[in-house]
DNA sequence: ACCTGAACACCGTTCAAGT
DNA sequence: ACCTGAACACCGTTCAAGT
């Protein structure tokens, strides 16, 4: 059972963190955070073991609510139109937010919270996914982890130009999509990357931040 | 006329920040970049005002060097595969070279050197779908700056994947370009980036990294 | 003219001292 | 049980002292 104080310093941190990651990137110092949320900077550490940590619990609750906007997704009518709303609700999240877009690059699915989280999020992918090839709207080659990975690079595509043409990632989504279609579809060099793929990468990227760490002691 | 010493150090700094950058991404210490091209650290930024500054140079070469694969490509017979083979060069400098990704994202347009090189390459992104877009293999609405961003866009979504699958990025040149093709083509929501807006948006990134320098005195 | 390494202001992280 | 701020090891950057 937390203390009073405690659960709301623990709050504060995260509103005020959360903030500060959507403005300024992952860039941003502890030392601001712990400003705005109005706590001692060792408070932060006191309630998120390390800078990565904080970071993955916000990047996961993001993850998170949107997998419940793909959930909802699965019963629209059409299912064209659905997977299409659902990578704009994802590229919303990097337009909305500076961090996510680095977050999204750079984060270790080696944290539990970040893995759930991109598991529930190729399920969900995968359900809208498979419903559009059932119907014929999108090439049959084409799989959920493909689906996360293009709305990411959507969103990647129009961020050097986000401040200036703050919607220009709607034409990339679209271009992509038309890449999608089955009329333009033809054979893929490389197969899909696999649910196994995404779990060496993170056991990968666990081992090289820990060489890291040993390398500068 | 600088000094033997002087220049000999300079081309062993750029020597080690080029192949530390490539293995580690913008997050090397100017100490261990120093340390490999066997010189103090101060030395480094005798001949580099920044580490930026220094990021700035290697980056501007590495686009010479893809501007320079594109010009030899205007002239190839089929314009289509000479798009397709641009783009490929311009995603494999991504996925030999770590910190390409993260400098693609975030270099400031600023630096002469990287406008330079910028505007180059825009110069003959835009010749080759020029050659494309008359011979009827891409769609007629895309530009050469889309082309750009969509090859950076390519990397960027097979980035977190590199390490496992490392010809991933294959896959998704490939969708992205069937994305391309006439067949699929409908209306897109959004007009193409002009170069103005590139201008622009080098102009509020320079603006805010002054910022930051300021808030932190 | 250039190289060097000590010094500075920052950063994330730790921890003894308080309540 | 939690909060605090001083202390630590790192970082990029500056600069007086050397050659």
């Amino acid at each position: 059972m937390p203390r009073a104080d405690a659960a709301r310093n623990r709050r504060s941190v995260l509103d005020a963190a959360s903030a500060e990651l959507a403005a300024h990137g992952l860039d941003v110092s502890i030392a601001r955070i712990a400003a705005r949320a109005g706590v001692a900077k060792g408070t932060v550490f006191n309630h998120f073991p390390s800078k990565e940590d904080l970071v993955a619990e916000i990047f996961g609750d993001r993850v998170a609510g949107l997998v419940a906007v793909g959930e909802d997704l699965r019963d629209a009518v059409d299912p064209g139109s659905a997977l299409l709303r659902f990578m704009t609700a994802g590229i919303e999240l990097h337009a909305n937010d500076r961090s996510f877009c680095e977050a999204a690059a750079s984060i270790s699915r080696a944290d539990p919270r970040v893995r759930n989280a991109s598991e529930g999020l190729a399920q969900v992918a995968e359900d809208l996914t498979g419903r559009a090839r059932r119907a014929g709207v999108i090439r049959d080659d084409v799989t959920g982890h493909d689906i996360v990975l293009l709305f990411n690079a959507a969103a990647q595509a129009a961020a050097p130009l986000g401040d200036t043409v703050p919607d220009l990632w709607r034409r990339y989504l679209h271009l992509i999509f038309d890449g999608l279609r089955p009329e333009a579809a033809r054979q893929l060099p490389v197969a899909a990357p696999t649910t196994e793929d995404f779990n060496t990468a993170a056991r990968h990227a666990q081992a090289s931040t820990r060489d890291q760490r040993t390398r500068n002691r």
